[in-house]
DNA sequence: ATCGACGGTATCCATTTTGATACTATATGC
DNA sequence: GCATATAGTATCAAAATGGATACCGTCGAT
C-alpha cells in the first residue's frame, strides 16, 4: 500500500528501470534478497542476524512487501517456538541477474570508508566474467 | 547530505548490492539515468519534458545528488537564456549493466495496470537478447 | 510594459519512512 | 517464578522525502 515510486508516473514508455526500482524500494529489500539468494531459505531472526542493523519492524515491513509483491514466499510452521521460513519465491528468484548486477557494479565501483560511501571508476582493470 | 541507506550500515561484507542501490535512491534516479544513457546529453528543460511528472526541485534536487556521487556531469554555459547541459560521467556509464538488468527484467516481469505495478512471470518465452 | 523561456531557489506543508521502545504469547531451561 | 528465545505488534516520535507554489534575473518577442 505504499509505492510512491512508479505509482503516479503516467509516463511509461521509458519505466521499466523506475518498475524494477520500486519493487527494490525500501532501505534493507536490497540486502533480504541478496542474502535469500546467497544462502536460501531462512527464518526471521537468522535474517535479522544476517543484517544487524535492521530492526524487528523494519525487517517485518520489507518482507512483507516483499511477499505483498510475490517476491517471498512466508511460511509459519505451526511449532512451539514460533517459526517463520522465509524464501524467494520462483519469480523472486528471476531477480537474480539484478541482483548480480548491482552486486558486480557496487563491489567494483563502491569505496567504503569509514562512514561514508563513494562510487570511483576501478582502476583499468578488466571487468571478469564475474557469473 | 542526506544518504540514509548504506550510511549506517556496518555490515559491509554483503553490502555491494545495497551500496548501489543507495546511488539509484530517490523517486527519479533511475529514470534520469536512462534518458542520459539512451539521449546522451540532455539539458534541464529537455529532461523535465522526458518526465512529465517530476517538478522541477524534485528534478533539481535529483540531479544534484547524481552530480554529487560522480555519476552526472553539470556544464553551465553562460550564455544569456541560462543553459545547462547533464551528462553522465564515464563513472555513470558504467551503470549502463546495471540499467539494462533493471530495464529487462522490468520490462519482462512488471505488468503495469492501470493504476498499480505489479510483478509476473513471464509467460515461458524465451529471453531474447534484448540489448 | 508585459509575457514567456530558461534554470533554478525558497518556503511551506503533507506524506512516508524509519527508529526506539514496550508489549504479546508460548515453551523450555534454571 | 524468572529469564530466554521465537516472531512478531503497537505506539510514539523523528526524520526524510516529495509536492505546490511563489519568486529571482535576464533576454527576446510582442
Amino acid at each position: 500500500m505504499s509505492r510512491p515510486r512508479a505509482k503516479l508516473i503516467d509516463y511509461f514508455p521509458g519505466c521499466p528501470v523506475e518498475a524494477t526500482l520500486s519493487f527494490l524500494d525500501g532501505k534493507w529489500k536490497g540486502v533480504i534478497l541478496h542474502h535469500l539468494l546467497e544462502e536460501g531459505t531462512l527464518r526471521f531472526n537468522e535474517l535479522r542476524r544476517r543484517i544487524p542493523a535492521v530492526t524487528q519492524r523494519m525487517l517485518t515491513k520489507q518482507l512483507r512487501e516483499l511477499e505483498e509483491a510475490g517476491l517471498v514466499s512466508r511460511t509459519v510452521h505451526a511449532v512451539v517456538p514460533p517459526r517463520v521460513d522465509y524464501d524467494l519465491t520462483p519469480l523472486g528468484k528471476t531477480l537474480e541477474p539484478v541482483i548480480s548486477a548491482l552486486r558486480l557494479w557496487g563491489s567494483e565501483h563502491v569505496m567504503c570508508g569509514d562512514d561514508q560511501v563513494s562510487a570511483v571508476m576501478p582502476p583499468q582493470q578488466k571487468v571478469r566474467s564475474a557469473a
